[in-house]
Order: structure tokens, then C-alpha cells, then sequence
DNA sequence: TCTTTGACTAAAG
DNA sequence: GCTTTAGCCAAAG
């Protein structure tokens, strides 16, 4: 998850795969739930993989995370950020590095 | 041992 | 775009 740069999003399904877990998006979410909180996961980055946020709209849980990432410039509207501006794609960190220097 | 329940997903209509 | 449907799989009851 620590890959997901700031300004980007990522699916649970994503997050499977990355940690060799395929078609275990449903883990992800619970081992979210359980994770401390003093891990500092960019938990808020994660979401379903039609964008939508996983907590009912209006929840506070919903708008923690709509707040955390608008702070980080990404556009949530109805419960949902739209992927083709904001999803991030393996590589990515990787393609900034290469712009950079 | 079932059965239910999710911070889920892909496909079909 | 929506909703439905069928899969998914570890945990909890």
C-alpha cells in the first residue's frame, strides 16, 4: 500500500495482488479493519474497484475518508472517485522516478 | 460441521 | 451509468 503515491487510488483487488494474494480482495478489507492505527496506512487510497468508497455513504467512516483524500487533491463526488483520472497503475512510482531525474 | 457475513469483483443485461 | 448474479474466501457464530 506504501506504493500508492498521494493523489492516486488503488483497489483492494490491486493490493491482493501485489502481496501475492490473488482473488483476495475481501482479506484486504478485513485486515484493514484490524490494523492499528499507529501503522499509518494510506488506507484512505483504497477503494472498491468501480471506485466507489467500501462504507456506506454518509457514514463516518465515508467522510473520514472522502476528507483525507480530497486533502490530497482527489476528487470524491457521491460516494466515488473516478478512476480514469485518479487510479494508479503498477509502474507508476516508477515512470515519476524516471521523469525526475 | 454447517451457515452467515463482509472495507470485494467481474460479467451480463 | 445503473442493478443483478454468481463467485470469492477467511472469520465468526
Amino acid at each position: 500500500m506504501q506504493q500508492i503515491p498521494s493523489g492516486t487510488v488503488a483497489s483492494y483487488g490491486q493490493i491482493a495482488d501485489l502481496a501475492g494474494l490473488p482473488g483476495r480482495a475481501r482479506l484486504v478489507g478485513k485486515a484493514l479493519g484490524r490494523a492499528p492505527k499507529e501503522m499509518k496506512l494510506p488506507w484512505q487510497r483504497v477503494l472498491r474497484s468501480d471506485g466507489q468508497l467500501a462504507f456506506p455513504p454518509g457514514s463516518l467512516s465515508a467522510q473520514t475518508q472522502k476528507g483525507l483524500l480530497q486533502e490530497e487533491g482527489v476528487v470524491v463526488l457521491n460516494n466515488r472517485v473516478r478512476l480514469k483520472d485518479f487510479q494508479w497503475q503498477p509502474g507508476f512510482a516508477e515512470l515519476l522516478f524516471e521523469l525526475k531525474y
